[in-house]
DNA sequence: CTGTTAGCGCCTTCAT
DNA sequence: ATGAAGGCGCTAACAG
């Protein structure tokens, strides 16, 4: 199967320095770029690396360098859009500081806290997704304590933390509502399975504080299979009165809604319903999902860039970097459709790929 | 901020072995458990290693042991849930096999050949999706010519590749339309973006050619920002006439499928539309969206266990894999609505996790 | 069974 | 400007 007669094969500096008749400090120099050297000697370095096709390897210069030149990014799971943006944001701005990301998904991982360490091995730093699934305390007994970004959790003296506004757009997303007279609200999600939903039901909380209500109790239950289904089966059955509905994010107010719709219900006639997110049936389903929009991509991105400045000795940033999100009216919550349907572009998501494959 | 006093902080093979009293070989042997080592000095190694909350250092095992128990994974994106499942199969499997993953986005990336070559320095292989963004030949010239894995690309002597299948289905797809009694089929999608689309077109032909028909040419134009919306609009123009569309894929046919019915277009009476990929949205959407599904976590998990195969020594295997595709029958093809809504579980996808973030 | 030692491939002073 | 040599942390013979 091997195909090219050595070239590349296992081309190291040294093959590198004697095709180009000079040391092996040369060759690094030139690659390097490290110190000047002689226009002649560079010329037959760069002929002889190309020639042999040489790339210094990883593991190698690591061990010199004392760097892993990557980026690890610790996520609970990979369903949904949210974790493929911010994954995509991440890996984008990491590329650009030429940094390699190695991914580690805590989904199935008997042992979570083996694995971190295994990913602290070889990175220089790692990103990790605030949510119940990884505790932080994991990432704290990492090799070396290397630097780590939160993302869109709990802020914890000691580690840099970011993440997208949740509070105040759930008050103003409530707050709309309120204004369309709905009365009864409920909250479904389980504040406590991530620092996001709990901020979210908070600004719920405080809608209702604002107007002198008392804010229900979150419905959380198991979420098991068809969690939406399941709840809006009970919301059919009469277990629940409501004429609105916040959910945790769109998966779950779509399936509700979904649901809600073969049983009849007139939604948002009978039961607005919002959610969180954008996701791309959001704007799909009918009628539209009214939700509120987080620069997911872009947290990717930061949390990348704030790791390798961390990486490359700048100072933890103190305070919470909090990226601001938008509440994206739709018709689910009891607006008027809009005459003409007009596209939303999420402004730092690049045109959808559309082509499958 | 450093918390830990020195311990982890660097620990080495040396501070281990000197804690313990004993050589780094020792140390060495009862962690990597390769030759006998006395129950005494076990325990002692053990006991400083834990104590050290010491881990190997990827790069120096790496370069020792000439290995670096990393996989490598190329996507041209991260749009939609096809590659998000992709990714978690395979980090999944790969995990299994204690191999980290790392990932490599070809979007955006000025300079993949150079991406993929430092990539190819720091992991024992690769798996690469088959797909236009993508160029094999950039691949190919990869450092040691290592293993590869060719994820729904063509074929090529010298590479492993697998695939799900495709003609089959296009054609069970197409004649099922057919047997609707729909008579002017369209192909909306461009077959050179990747095998997948191609054969699709293939299976969408072989249907028509089966009938004594002729196969409208594909519907090719270029897919910019709001492509299914576009088309749609020209369709909504009259500028085709068709009682049936064949998506390329889920993503483009939900938002054709939008667009027409915006434009007062009946689906399925006036026009039929199917795609692909069975997303989530082509559940939720009225009418339900008729797909075929595609077992897209298990092909990502079959490219890490064969990428293991192959860095593990094994030869490569000679027959391209061509893993079973099923249609998924639900309105949009013209078939009447289910009495009751059963809700479809693929049978490799786990729960959906609802709780967003 | 255990310690000593020689690399793995690369970067980097230190001389020259 | 360039070459020689040491060392990064770890594994794997090779002696004892």
């Amino acid at each position: 199967m091997a195909t090219a007669q050595g070239s590349g094969q296992g081309a190291t500096i040294y093959s590198v320095a004697e095709l180009a008749g000079v040391s092996i400090a040369s060759v690094s120099r030139v690659l390097q770029g490290s110190t000047a050297v002689s226009e002649k000697t560079r010329a037959k370095v760069l002929a002889a690396a190309e020639q042999l096709n040489y790339v210094p390897l990883a593991a190698a210069r690591s061990l010199a360098v004392r760097q892993h030149e990557a980026h690890g990014l610790v996520l609970p799971e990979l369903a949904g859009p949210y974790y493929a943006e911010l994954l995509l944001g991440f890996e984008s701005r990491a590329a650009e500081y030429g940094q390699s990301v190695v991914l580690l998904l805590a989904q199935g991982k008997t042992d979570l806290a083996r694995a971190l360490r295994q990913l602290a091995t070889r990175v220089d730093g790692l990103a990790v997704l605030g949510s119940a699934a990884i505790p932080v305390e994991a990432v704290a007994s990492v090799r070396g304590n290397k630097p780590v970004i939160l993302i869109a959790g709990d802020e914890r003296p000691g580690v840099e933390a970011i993440g997208a506004e949740n509070v105040h757009s759930a008050q103003e997303l409530t707050a709309h509502l309120f204004e369309h007279g709905r009365e009864h609200l409920l909250f479904v999600g389980d504040p406590d399975v991530s620092p996001d939903v709990r901020d979210r039901y908070r600004g719920f909380a405080k809608a209702h504080e604002a107007r002198g209500l008392e804010p229900a109790a979150p419905v959380r239950f198991a979420f098991k299979e068809s969690a939406g289904a399941a709840f809006a089966e009970r919301l059919l059955a009469g277990e629940f009165s409501a004429d609105a509905l916040v959910c945790a994010n769109d998966e779950l107010a779509l399936s509700i809604l979904h649901r809600l719709q073969d049983g009849g219900v007139d939604v948002p006639g009978d039961l607005a319903v919002v959610g969180w997110d954008d996701v791309m049936t959001a704007r799909y389903v009918r009628p539209g999902l009214t939700t509120v929009r987080q620069p997911v991509q872009e947290l990717g991105a930061l949390a990348a860039e704030r790791l390798h400045q961390r990486v490359t000795g700048a100072a933890p940033h103190e305070q919470l970097t909090v990226l601001p999100t938008a509440v994206v009216i739709r018709e689910s919550c009891g607006c008027r459709p809009a005459a003409r349907h007009t596209p939303l572009q999420p402004s730092t998501v690049p045109a959808p790929a559309p082509q499958g494959k």
